[in-house]
DNA sequence: GCGACACTACTACACAGCGTCGTACTCAAC
DNA sequence: GTTGAGTACGACGCTGTGTAGTAGTGTCGC
């Protein structure tokens, strides 16, 4: 999946993230509308390519579409970071590396905090207790 | 600066990271035409643009360049992931635990190595000790 | 000094992705 | 059956990328 977005792209999908449930793309070209005047199958359109690309998905309802975002926001922009490493190992760990060299405070404590549960997590296997752990979507 | 790659852009910064120093138009040519049939111009004018998008630097040598990668791949990686993270403090968060989430087990040590050495290096300011640190570029 | 060479600069063309719409077609409700 | 909301499909221009040809220019051997 080809993950690099254009502009309006990009705000579409903004808004799908916005907004908890599915939209019509009456409702999506509604907003965005607010700060670009653009045509009602011009957003159909995006909606389409972006379902399409799989970075949403529609449902029926009725006559029409609703729109929602595939993924979350979040995993988003973790699959991209993904793909951007390569496959070597070395290559892995230097361009970590690279990356956690220049966080800032906040993100450095974020992944701490990200990695410690992580280890404890796989510390305690045992199935029985439910934790609430990462819950990728939201 | 765009960091979206194309193909044939790929295996060209490929090879500039390949090797250490500068590399001639030919020598670059040569290298990428073991695998594949390119003209000489072919390669000549991506490595145009390369330098162009600030991927590649160059340098005259007689009447010839040389191109060479204006970063390390790790340093581009580590840029990349950078710029796929929202400016939002919030959604920062959220998108490194969603990575972190995810990363191998290998990934996650190399992670925790890292962050234990900015720490170290915070915690103690002193600009006597000369320590060798990460390095950025190789 | 001049021609052969090696390079670079400039230009071009096809194809794909994205922004942007228009038009035709399809149902459901009057 | 007419109308209105919505979808499907096609289209056009622009930009980026893959690919390459041709012209211009400086260097080197003779």
């Amino acid at each position: 999946m080809n993950t690099t977005l254009g502009e309006l792209e990009r705000s579409v999908m903004d808004q799908l993230w916005r907004t908890d449930g599915a939209q019509s793309v009456r409702e999506v070209h509604a907003a965005i509308g607010r700060d670009r005047d653009l045509a009602y199958t011009t957003v159909m359109t995006v909606l389409d390519r972006l379902a399409k690309k799989g970075l949403a998905v529609r449902e029926r309802d009725g006559r029409a579409y609703r729109y929602a975002a595939a993924q979350s926001r979040e995993a988003l922009v973790a699959e991209v970071m993904h793909t951007a490493l390569a496959d070597d190992r070395a290559e892995r760990t230097a361009a970590l590396v690279a990356f956690v060299g220049r966080v800032s405070r906040e993100d450095a404590a974020a992944m701490r905090a990200a990695l410690a549960r992580l280890e404890e997590a796989e510390s305690q296997p045992e199935p029985g207790r439910k934790r609430s752990r990462t819950a990728g979507a939201r």
